[in-house]
RNA sequence: GUCCCAUUAGCUCAGUUGGAUAGAGCAACGCCCUUCUAAGGCGUGUGUCGGGGGUUCGAAUCUCUCAUGGGACACCA
């Protein structure tokens, strides 16, 4: 258990002692640094519960609290804040657990098995800045669960099959009428035609969205690939793995450039062996209904206060959708893997659709009645004009510009003593992929946010690059220290006093995330842990320091910092350089 | 039209279980490198928390209402 998380839990134990049924107490840092390190504001709260004063009960919980040596300065203000500070003892002492392993800073929950569903790639479609998000976001909250404790199993979910598969295949059948994938009366191998790049992908697809918009007879062709690629039409099928190939390696390289990975690579054409089943399970629950030629569900219900439209599940024309896929997904990952939790993140124009789809599945039995289902939706990426870039629109800028757009920044500033070029290249890409993800954790999960180029080329002030430059000051500075023996003995002053105050505050922190489902307060706990240190840093000589026992705690307290923030940024799958 | 979500400093955003004096970064100006990486540190200031009512010891936070912007609303994903 955490330091704060033990005292805590001493301090609920003594409040009981006093006769009052607290479930649980929260020292927080004070925001009245001079009256003391930390506040409890609970006295309040149980005033107003047993309807007494709330000065009487701080003073009550104070005077307890004072026989305990780990506390000082205990004092009550105004209508019952109880500010409290910590000794030097109890700061030492757990400075001294966090040098033995800063994972004793975390407390587990327990443990869940997740089924994580993100990234939201399609196939033939290029990775553009929209995609940012989910990547980052369920990257992070997925290492985030395992470091509380979960199992959790992260699946990129392709969009494989769709209408954007026609599209690129009438597209292509344009470019190449002679390859043999559209000669119907052709049944050998498919070895030699195929000369499409992803380069000639991302091109492709516009083209063809544009055209299909345009013309009305094109669409229909687009619908009729789509359905008889689903169907299994030979030359399509051949096609379309073709294109799958090109385009996962180059969607692959994107993710591992974001340090995402997944357990499984699969996509939304995995779930066909499973959708007769799910088919024949509706049916058996008497769930479909025709409506204008068409079978759907209805999951309105009656305390609903806004209408809830039925969830289409095949189309008029036979044909599977989006939401047919995604029931017999769900439906194949609850028999496959049985997790507690399956958790959605897209961004929050999907909400009401995924309500739909969850009302459906439970209706039906295709997930166990305990088997939580949760969207955590994310804020979109607007252009400049504040609307949501349209995913189809080709005009958006793709994530691989972006990425060497701020590379070409982060080279510019990088050590000049670093000349091997490779070396500089992965320094300097690493800089930017920590600048991009930091940028993108800093907003609320929720938040929408203005797409600027700009916003992401910053290398200064609360930024990834300081995160960086800071721990890889601390690092090359625990080297130049040259010893393996560290401990604290004493506490110097205010700046490193508040800098161990910082970290005895991180299970809460950690706790909110997780509970939010969002990233932005570890991101601006890292800005104020390293800016804490750094401020020490530049009041303090440490290497040159005499007292023997004062060098040792601060390089003990380094240490800590140090670890604390690898541990941090590795959470929000951000990978520091040796040097920069 | 119905239902969601936003509106906080010049800009971008925190502040989401109601708490003390609403905070950061950027931008602007000044200072600090013979000394552990200056992508650093220190200092200087700005708010009708969109408007108006309500709830209470206490509201940026809860509630009602209005305004503005955005989103969702069955055979796209």
């Amino acid at each position: 258990m955490s330091y704060i998380k033990l005292i805590e839990e001493d301090i609920k134990d003594k409040i009981r002692e006093l006769g009052y049924a607290v479930e649980k107490i929260d020292m927080t840092v004070s925001n009245r640094p001079d009256l003391g390190d930390f506040q409890i504001n609970d006295a309040m709260k149980l005033a107003k519960q047993y309807g007494e004063n709330p000065r009487d009960i701080a003073m009550k919980i104070k005077e307890v609290l004072e026989r305990d040596d780990r506390f000082k300065n205990i004092n009550v203000a105004g209508p019952g804040f109880i500010n409290i500070s910590l000794s030097d003892r109890a700061l030492i002492e757990f400075l001294n657990t966090l040098n033995l392993d800063v994972y004793n800073n975390i407390d587990k929950r327990d443990a869940k098995r997740i089924f994580m569903d993100y990234g939201g790639a399609n196939i033939a479609k290029t990775l553009h800045v929209g995609h940012l998000r989910s990547a980052n976001l369920g990257e992070a909250l997925k290492r985030l669960a395992r470091v509380l404790g979960n199992e959790v199993i992260a699946d990129v979910h392709f969009g494989d099959i769709g209408r954007q598969s026609g599209m690129v295949i009438s597209e292509i059948k344009r470019m190449h009428p002679d390859w043999k994938y559209f000669d119907e009366s052709y049944d050998g191998d498919y070895d030699d035609d195929f000369t499409i790049t992803s380069e000639d992908l991302g091109e492709i697809y516009p083209r063809a969205n544009l055209a299909s918009k345009e013309d009305e007879e094109r669409m229909e062709e687009v619908r009729q690939i789509t359905a008889d690629l689903e169907n299994g039409h030979r030359g399509y099928c051949a096609l379309w793995e073709k294109i799958k190939a090109v385009s996962i390696a180059e969607i692959k390289n994107i993710y591992l450039k974001l340090n995402t990975n997944f357990d499984l690579w699969e996509g939304e054409m995995d779930c066909y062996p499973y959708i007769p089943e799910v088919i024949k399970k509706l049916k058996d629950c008497h769930l479909l209904r025709e409506s204008e030629g068409a079978l759907v569900i209805d999951v309105a219900e009656e305390e609903d206060n806004s209408p809830m439209p039925p969830l289409v599940v095949i189309k008029s024309n036979g044909a599977t959708l989006y939401a047919t896929r995604e029931l017999a997904t769900l439906y194949s990952r609850m028999k496959r893997f049985n997790p507690d939790e399956i958790w959605y993140l897209t961004d929050m124009r999907q909400g009401l659709y995924f309500e739909q789809v969850f009302r459906a599945s439970k209706k039906a039995n295709l997930v166990n009645s305990d088997t939580l289902l949760y969207y955590f939706g994310f804020g979109t990426m607007n252009g400049p004009d504040g609307k949501p870039f349209k995913t189809r629109d080709g005009d958006v800028m793709d994530l691989k510009t972006l990425i060497s757009m701020v590379e070409e920044e982060t080279t510019k500033r990088l050590n000049p003593n670093i000349t091997d070029p490779r070396e500089r290249k992965e320094i300097a890409e690493k800089i930017a992929i920590a600048a991009l993800k930091y940028a993108d954790f800093l907003p609320f999960r929720t938040t929408d946010y203005v797409f600027e180029p700009s916003k992401f080329a910053d290398l200064e002030g609360k930024t990834g690059p300081y995160l960086l430059y800071s721990t890889i000051r601390m690092n090359s500075l625990l080297k130049k220290a040259d010893t393996q023996i560290f401990a604290s003995h004493k506490i110097s002053d205010d700046s490193d006093r508040d800098i161990i105050i910082n970290l005895l505050n991180l299970p809460n922190v950690i706790n909110n995330a997780y509970e939010m489902k969002s990233l932005n307060e570890i991101a601006e706990y890292l800005y104020k842990l390293t800016s804490s240190y750094n401020k020490f840093y530049a009041e303090h000589r440490i290497l040159t320091e005499e007292d023997e026992e004062v060098k040792s705690s601060w390089l003990t307290l380094t240490k800590v910092v140090k670890s604390t923030n690898e541990m941090l940024l590795d959470i929000l799958g951000i990978e520091v350089p040796e040097k920069m």
